[in-house]
DNA sequence: AATCATATCCAAAGCGCTTTGGATGTTCAT
DNA sequence: ATGAACATCCAAAGCGCTTTGGATATGATT
């Protein structure tokens, strides 16, 4: 069923029937409600293609999903955060188009969705420091919103972030309050944007209480369970072993718990594992009680809320670009204790 | 630039243009050549949409994800899975439109997709024993390829599944050589059709070593961490509990693992753990040697060639509907081992 | 009764492509 | 030289919508 047939059903015109359906006021009430009617008996949905064509507009939005070429590895918080955001495309009558791409190639896929007229606009995931996509999609004029940030960019844009830098700052405190001194950091890969964040903040907490950042207890790498145990197993080998640890992700907390456990230690008690927790919904932390102690923010809730704000800029090319600062919750869990005593 | 300004550049029509760069035979060697190369310098590529509404397709494939309204769960392989079809997309040329949706309706999902003329075929994911997606779609005349398989559908249709019976008759099997009589089942949700065909295989290798299925031994949920951990901490506490556990997923092994050591017992000694790795990225099961014995079959390469099959199946309409059965290989990790000896 | 505003509808153009049905040269055998 | 066969190109229609610029009818105003 198309428009044409839709009308000639009815009597009227093709005009008269689109601006029935898109709510225009040059229509009686009558005659809408007949129309309206009529669509839903016969399943009329307008062709988005068509519709696209005409209007100009994609009624799309791309997510460009960069995949690490050398791992293969998919962020998965990435399943969450699209979900989160699917939401609020449906709502408002949006298609997601997706591009999994392995991050050589990245720019040639922004230029093809721009060239092709494919989307609206795109959200762009992973955002590197100095992340090169930011100048291109500007150059491109391509409606953009960022999950995360990318420091060292000049030009403003829309961002939503979890403030990363306070929350391992906390994190960080919250152990050495507990008197631990030789604290471990397991981050992400230093390229990205918000492993640098969380290695600042991991690091202001200790030079504040007047320790030495030690090099020896920093790793970056792509957060899997196996990147989780074998750091840890590692550093626990060394002499002047951590008796705590800063995780960047559930994952890699679940890998450092191996390690640790098959050293004979308890964790809690030995050592403290702090992580942070994206909420994601096949990996709860715990259930009441959370396994391990976590700061924690809802990455489906990001994902709802930036995709807001870029159909907002989309609607809106004027205004000025939007940003969301979340700050962590931060949870107490049964992963953290005081230092254990030398004996 | 669209085809009306390259074409004006290069002083030819707009016909022989596109000939040109859909590589026809009405157009010289030479003039192919000289439109290519402006069409490369001006970045020129056709809008999606205007070519979709001239040949009548839609160069799109549609995924839609159901999420469990309840716990809005996302299925965690659909990230490596999504990443598999991806490449297959991006080889061919097509997009990938992604709908997440709660199970509740899903059906106007369908509907919506097919009448709005958005995608050229869907994949089916997650199906359910007699799911009504299948008859749905036959009915929206929507080509679909079938991540999995429906039990219970009468007419054929095209799909790839791992042989979910046989790879849990043989970890069933596995365990019952190692001497291991009280065998516990950790299973997916039994709606999903996956799950029936799982608790088939360790029911039917159970029965043919003459045990008796105790359905005090088998629990089904979704596939949480958490759910691991309570369902093996509930047996663990039983009378007569089980010294081995087959697993679903690598997430819920993570639980039970938990569960286990918690007990004070020792995984791989006092209980053995099988269980069914998808292989997804971000959570390997170990490195060289796995951690967790496993059926394992990965899911990113599923995701691979169920899209080619889907793609094969919208380019000839004719033809009869393909199906994949792939088996899972077992690799021996550290979780599994004799029974111990009741002292 | 003539005029005008308003309400209601429609014909046709246009969005950027593909594709049909020629048109115009060129080449070759006769 | 002549017509057939081929090579190469083009004008225009059509895909399914939206939107511009009227047309017509109706009722209110003078």
């Amino acid at each position: 069923m198309n428009l044409k047939e839709l009308s000639h059903k009815l009597g009227l015109s093709q005009t008269t029937v689109s601006r029935a359906l898109n709510g225009y006021p040059e229509v009686s009430a009558a005659t809408r409600k007949r129309v309206q009617e009529a669509a839903d008996t016969f399943n009329y949905r307008p062709s988005t293609r068509a519709k696209g064509l005409a209007t100009g507009q994609a009624l799309a939005i791309g997510h460009v999903i960069p995949v690490s070429s050398k791992h293969e590895m998919v962020n998965p918080i990435f399943g969450d955060f699209i979900a989160g955001a699917g939401e609020t495309y449906a709502r408002q009558g949006y298609e997601m188009i997706l591009s999994i791409v392995d991050d050589e190639n990245e720019e040639q896929i922004y230029r093809g969705l721009k060239s092709r007229r494919a989307v609206d606009g795109v959200i762009v995931h992973g955002p590197r420091r100095d992340d090169y996509r930011l100048p291109l999609l500007h150059e491109l004029q391509m409606p953009f919103a960022v999950h995360g940030r990318a420091s060292g960019s000049t030009t403003p844009y829309t961002w939503l972030d979890v403030n990363n830098r306070s929350a391992f700052e906390r994190a960080t405190n919250f152990l050495l309050d507990l008197g631990h001194q030789r604290i471990s950091l397991i981050n992400g890969l230093e390229v990205m944007d918000f492993a640098h964040r969380r290695r600042t903040g991991y690091e202001d907490a200790l030079t504040a209480h007047g320790i030495t950042v030690d090099p020896a207890l920093m790793r970056s790498g792509e957060m899997t369970e196996v990147f989780g145990y074998q750091t840890t197993r590692d550093m626990l080998g060394q002499d002047d072993a951590p008796t705590a640890i800063v995780a960047s992700s559930l994952i890699c907390a679940l890998g450092a718990r191996r390690a640790i456990e098959e050293r004979g230690l308890v964790m809690g008690k030995d050592v403290s594992i702090i992580t942070h927790d994206d909420a994601l919904s096949y990996l709860q932390n715990g259930g009441e009680i959370p396994i391990f102690t976590a700061t924690r923010s809802s990455v489906r809730e990001a994902g709802r809320r930036l995709a807001q704000m870029l159909l907002d800029a989309v609607a809106d090319p004027g205004r000025a670009p939007q940003h969301a600062l979340l700050e962590a919750e931060l949870m107490v869990g049964g992963s953290t204790g005081p230092t254990p005593r030398k004996d």
